[in-house]
DNA sequence: CTGTATCCAATCCGATACTG
DNA sequence: CAGTATCGGATTGGATACAG
C-alpha cells in the first residue's frame, strides 16, 4: 500500500524540492493553492454533504448548523468558480437553486477522504501531543 | 483503486451524516481541524522539506524563499506542539537545532502526497474554471 | 545561530438588516 | 426561497528590532 516515497507532489509536480524554494512559484504551488481554498471553515463540510446529493440553497442552510447564510452563499460561490460544483437554477415560483458536485468535485472525494481518514484515526495522538503542550 | 465511497470519512468517522450537522461537533471535526491546521501558508512546504531529510533552523530559513524568522518559528513550533514534529537542542556554540518528522508526521506524508498530487493533477481544470468567472 | 517582541495590514468570518 | 450589503471582531502573516 505505502510506496516508498517520502516526498509530497508540489510545486509542478516535482518530487524533490529546490533548494531554495522559489518564492514566486511557491505562492501558485497547486497543492498549497487547493489546501488553502479546501480548508476555509465550511468547505470541507459542504463538499461532504453535496458529495452524498444535490441540494437546494435553505436545505444546506438547514443541514448545516451554524452556518450564516453570508458563508453559505460565499463557500458554495467559491466552490462554483472553482469548477468543484455547479448551480442550476429552477424557474419556480419562489426560485428554488440546487447545488451538485461537478465530476471534477467527486474526483476531489477520494484523495480528500484519505486525509480526512487519517485525521480520524490519528486525532487522538495530536490531541496527546497538544496535551503534553511542550 | 476508487472505491465506491463517496462520503468523506469525517465528524468522528461516520460515513453518513447527521441532519442537520451539529454545530457543536463539527467545530471539534478533526477532518476539518487538521485541514485547517496544515494548510496554513507555510505549513505543507515545511513537511514536505522535513520528509525529506532533518533541517536546521536556518537551513529552513534558506531553503525556504521568502518566509520570515517570525513564521518559521511559529509553524515549527504548532507542528511540534501538535505531534508532527521533533526538535532537537544541540548544546554547541552557537547553539545548533535541529528538525525531523516524527513517525506521526511521516504518516501523513502519503494522505497529503495524495492529495497535492490531485491538486498537481487537476490544477490546469480548476484555473481554467476560474477563468470562466462565472 | 536560533530565536522573541512589537506593531501593522490584510483577510476571514459572524451578526444583522434588507430584497426580488 | 435564495440571496446581497454593511459592519466589526478575530485571526493570519509580514516587517523590523532586539537578545541569549
Amino acid at each position: 500500500m505505502a510506496t516508498s516515497n517520502t516526498g509530497v507532489r508540489t510545486l509542478l509536480g516535482s518530487h524533490r524540492l529546490p533548494n531554495p524554494v522559489p518564492a514566486g512559484e511557491y505562492a501558485r504551488c497547486p497543492a498549497t493553492d487547493v489546501l488553502r481554498r479546501v480548508s476555509d471553515k465550511w468547505t470541507l463540510l459542504l463538499i461532504t454533504l453535496l458529495g452524498q446529493r444535490p441540494y437546494r440553497f435553505n436545505e444546506l442552510h438547514r443541514a448545516v448548523d451554524g452556518i450564516s447564510q453570508r458563508m453559505l452563499t460565499r463557500t458554495l460561490r467559491t466552490l462554483k468558480s472553482d469548477g468543484l460544483v455547479e448551480r442550476e437554477v429552477f424557474p419556480t415560483l419562489p426560485p428554488s437553486v440546487e447545488y451538485r458536485l461537478t465530476p471534477l468535485g467527486v474526483s476531489l472525494l477520494e484523495p480528500l477522504s484519505a486525509l480526512a481518514g487519517w485525521a480520524v484515526d490519528h486525532h487522538a495522538e495530536i490531541e496527546a501531543a497538544r496535551q503534553r503542550r511542550t
